[in-house]
DNA sequence: TTATCGTACAACCAAATGGTTGTGCTTCAG
DNA sequence: CTGAAGCACAACCATTTGGTTGTACGATAA
């Protein structure tokens, strides 16, 4: 059954997108979403930037809600959810429909051209 | 025909993700693609700024490549291509599948538990 | 021809971003 | 108990971003 889902905020989609556009944060979705134990600090270990930098990520991340962080001992275990994910991708798809929808429009017009009331 | 297209570079994602993390640029999307007779000036029209903040939004959009501005008089009419849009819902899908791909793994292993070869 | 429209571009500004280092707090290992 | 691992957070910095105003220039309508 598909979910009717209250369209996303201006703002959420800024974080969505912006959480995006950086290949590090998307190296790190790609990691949590495969799967990957993901602590910070085993997340840390993979770029060629401080432990506090990746941590900002993951924070950007999960303000986005592409991530969410969990108490595991002393570690915070990162888990990735991928319905933010297709929220965007929902966005993009609404797009490239508008695109196509107009020759769909134009073929009706064409089809049934009304009479020039000019 | 489905074409092989060669994965976009890092820094093509992060302008394009960049680019759609604006509510503004994400409205001028949307009314491109609709197909909406879209001159600079008749899109700053439609936005609480400055014809020069419209006009900087629309660059980003023709940098990320999500829009082209073409000669039309004195006027520069703007068209969206959706060749972009699809290449970052292409990379959204992928690691949303990442995330399917992981049960369908469990799946596997469950179904054909290797010999414990510890 | 001349005024004006549509655009481009530079300079400037406040705020956000992406990075750093340092400090301190928990939680675990020895 | 003590030391270290893992993390959070603050302070700081350079650069980018999103906005402004002002100036200039080609195309056009009168």
């Amino acid at each position: 059954m598909v979910v009717l889902q209250d369209s996303p905020t201006d703002h959420e989609l800024d974080r969505l997108f912006r959480s995006l556009a950086c290949a590090t944060r998307r190296d790190i979705v790609r990691r949590v979403m495969a799967g990957e134990d993901a602590s910070v600090s085993s997340l840390a270990e993979r770029y060629d930037m401080s432990f506090a930098a990746v941590q900002k990520h993951v924070a950007v991340l999960a303000e986005a809600g592409l991530v969410s962080k969990h108490h595991h001992g002393r570690e915070r275990r990162v888990r990735g959810n991928p319905e933010q994910l297709a929220k965007a991708r929902a966005l993009l798809a609404r797009l490239e429909q508008l695109w196509t929808e107009r020759f769909a429009q134009l073929d009706a017009v064409l089809a049934d051209p009304p009479p020039p009331q000019a």
